[in-house]
DNA sequence: CGACGCGTTGAATGTTGTCAAACCGAGTGG
DNA sequence: CCACTCGGTTTGACAACATTCAACGCGTCG
């Protein structure tokens, strides 16, 4: 990741023009909020550091967890199609963000055709990535949702140059179960069975993979 | 619906240069495909009528639809993310579509602000759209699910000035099953106890709503 | 110390999936 | 004209997986 904060190949002054307007924050503490579901939407966030939640509160009251967010990635595009959020994001951990002004974005493209694709596909990405996920919960069990899960972050961890075994998770048991339409519970069994299989070590949030082919046979893969 | 094919207010000349670059291309029969997995991403596509259904196929070589879209409605915007369509779009019905080639889509959007910001809005209202489906998939029991597809196709008929108590399903019972995360038989399960309370009237695809206020308990809105 | 949040584990329940059979309408061929 | 097949749908019996409810362990913080 660039000092842009956002993972994209362009011209050097195009850099100069965009890291212009985009802002770098004061540091997130835990559980302090990015956005909040009903405020104005002005910007999309990059995560520089730390991690970051979405959720949505459904018809029904109940939140449901939209994503995680880890550091290189971007977040709260889902509120450009209204003037206002529908959903919050929080910070799982102390975290920095990068915040981009939507508006400032949006005349930059004009002129810079690389920019705008970039916005583009970013968009199509998110797109790609719930329809994973609909996919995940609509045809496969719990061990292979959380082990997909494990196997995403440890993929993400990799791109970051961070190791792809050992890693700790950001989230509680309560998101990750949220997220993949799960309760706590099944989620916590699905972790012990894994432990007993030697295909993880789990100590609390510290996870490490002991057999990364395993896993991605519960993931069916 | 205006004659571009797509819900958009624009201005009078810019309507004109949008004209130009849209396709009307010939009727296409049921099962006919507009895109299928792995073609080249040129296009995205706006439905004139009929209907279409997008499926993508997961790890394990399973179909997974991702949506119905009904006239008025856009689709294709998944594969703007890569060169390539990782999802097939098929005729359920025979339909007709406008198709808008992406490359010159982008280039008149660097003129046209509000065609711009159309498109950033239409693509956050698909990822919006999938995160709905997330949490129904994710919080919903069968009946909720399928009682929520048919309010959902309910409200879209309305949308389009046709009736939303009486309609055709234009897909299977097994698409709905696939879409909604069920198998057949969960599907037809749900159809029959609905019936048996006198929420619906169902004769093979043809649905009537006996009772709305009554379906949007089921479906827990 | 005691309360609380979070995670784990056990037992019972229940919703949905699986397997199997049968139905129905449309289309085909004898 | 009728018997036949075939795809899509429906229904039943049973099994399985995940949920629910409950209890408990553990660490933290007042």
């Amino acid at each position: 990741m660039n000092a842009l904060c956002l993972p994209i190949a362009l011209e050097l002054d195009e850099v100069d023009r965009l890291n212009e307007i985009v802002r770098r924050g004061r540091p997130l503490h835990k559980d302090d909020y990015v956005y909040n579901s009903g405020d104005k939407f002005r910007s999309v966030y990059a995560v520089r550091s730390g991690s970051i939640k979405t959720s949505s509160v459904n018809d029904q009251g109940l939140e449901q967890v939209t994503g995680f967010y880890l550091p290189g990635e971007i977040f709260g595009m889902d509120g450009i199609a209204h003037t206002h959020h529908l959903s919050s994001a929080l910070a799982l951990e102390t975290a920095a963000i990068c915040e981009i002004p939507f508006d400032r974005l949006e005349e930059l493209s004009m002129t810079m055709p690389s920019l705008q694709r970039h916005f583009f596909q970013l968009m199509s990405k998110e797109i790609n990535n719930d329809q994973k996920l609909i996919s995940l919960l609509s045809k496969n069990s719990a061990e292979e949702r959380v082990a997909t899960l494990l196997l995403s972050i440890s993929a993400r961890n990799a791109t970051r140059n961070l190791s792809n075994i050992r890693f700790r998770l950001p989230m509680s048991r309560a998101d990750i179960g949220n997220y993949l339409g799960l309760t706590v519970e099944t989620v916590s069994r699905v972790f012990s069975r894994f432990q007993k299989q030697s295909v993880l070590a789990v100590d609390k949030k510290e996870i490490e993979i002991l057999d990364v082919p395993g896993l991605q046979r519960l993931a069916n893969t």
